[in-house]
DNA sequence: CTTAGTTACGTACAACGTACGTAGTGCGCT
DNA sequence: AGCGCACTACGTACGTTGTACGTAACTAAG
């Protein structure tokens, strides 16, 4: 029978291999490779235990003695993703600029597999390679003379204005993908409410921010700014640093 | 038959009562109210429409003719919730303390409604109380003279760090609610392992961090302290207001 | 060699969202 | 008044999901 327990467990601390019996088909690698595969093609809505077993070849249970809950499923694909990252042996020594250099590759990381800000706003947990990420991040401001709790909270902050921008960016693309109209529609349907309600003149402001200029949003200037902030924030509290580099 | 359309549409717009036929024995308000109540007791993974339309004492498919899809539900409730706040007739004058006000006004209301986070960053569209609730954000800033888009930006983000820490606070809890564990036995176990991990020497950092002081952390302090650096990044590139108020 | 743990996988079940058909109801029209 | 149609109500049913369970084959450990 397979040790599919109803006890809670992380699948980083299950042995990928264990002596007895015969020799797995596949590896965690291929599993991931797989579903990140079918992500990416059909959107996260279209990576199920059938179809990622159906990619690799085998039958749908069969992939129960990798995976024993789909949720793992996707911890798999996170950690696969954080591997994305080429990080640099070691960090240039400015502290801002590496941090925002991180951040601009997560967001082109998020790009390429736009499923990805969904899924790390549901799944939390520590991997080896999201482990080895933050190491790094924190490795950026060694040079600063602070507890880690606080270097951990502007990490956090920093990879919370990733996912929260680029999802917000991409969640209606990676929604539609599951349903029967597009991205287009979806979009002129809300902005023709929008626009309606707006005319009402009850939100007066509302209106005003949308009659304004509206030329198309440059979504990774806002990002930009939005990082910029957080990183002032952080940075007005210790002076000594300099203060405020241009946007560009 | 009913007007089910395979057609993208906005349930704000289609109105609640067209004078023909029987009159509808529930309204919008009443079907909101009992899947936030299926929500607050089960969790988010508890409101199926079979179980809204049965807490409605309905038949599952009536609940059709008021909700096209379940993602109308979801934005019914977000929608009552955001109405939920009880809103000033006007702002005091002092922008930053507002918004910080309603900052903490949105924390708590998610703490009420535990599954109000994850379905935030879920769903995307506008809706009456919404739309309310950003117009009071903006007029909360009118003594300030800048463009509508830059005070946009800064109302995306305070909302931005809002959910983002809430729903890391909370999603364990949630998540949990529908599964055969406990949410501390799942903490439990991947502390666990982020132990043996962090022992094996290879995050010296990361190591380093939670060997450090690690009392209960502090969770409203975080928010607070990440809510502040957002609203300073802001306050640094317009001189002339305050600089810096305590974080209390 | 034995044996126990592992892999593989088909079958099966409960729960989900929802398409569809039918029956009943009452407003607006002529 | 009365016809008709838009609307409500709801049972049935389909396709899809995650996954529990049983069985058969395989192989390393004792």
């Amino acid at each position: 029978m397979a040790g599919r327990p109803a006890e809670p467990e992380v699948i980083w601390a299950r042995p990928e291999r264990s002596g007895r019996g015969p020799k797995p088909a596949f590896s965690r690698a291929d599993i991931a490779a797989a579903a990140c595969r079918i992500a990416d093609e059909g959107g996260l809505d279209a990576v199920t235990m059938r179809h990622v077993a159906a990619e690799l070849g085998c039958g749908t249970m069969s992939l129960y003695n990798y995976v024993p809950r789909k949720e793992d499923l996707y911890e798999l694909m996170v950690d696969r993703v954080s591997g994305e990252y080429d990080l640099p042996e070691k960090p240039s020594g400015d502290w801002r600029a590496d941090l925002a250099t991180l951040a601009h590759r997560a967001r082109a990381i998020m790009h390429v597999h736009p499923w990805m800000a969904r899924l790390m706003s549901a799944v939390y947990g520590f991997s080896p390679n999201t482990m080895r990420y933050i190491e790094y991040s924190l490795s950026c401001l060694d040079a600063i003379d602070a507890p880690y709790g606080e270097k951990m909270e502007l990490v956090a902050m920093v990879n919370g204005v990733v996912t929260t921008y680029v999802a917000n960016e991409l969640q209606t693309a990676e929604r539609t993908k599951s349903l029967p109209w597009s991205a287009e529609q979806e979009h002129a349907v809300r902005m023709a409410y929008l626009g309606r309600e707006i005319a009402s003149g009850r939100y007066p402001r509302l209106a005003a921010a949308f009659a304004e200029d509206s030329g198309p949003i440059d979504m990774e200037a806002v990002f930009d700014r939005a990082l910029a902030r957080v990183l002032d924030g952080f940075d007005s509290r210790r002076p000594g640093t300099s203060p405020r580099p241009e946007t560009s």
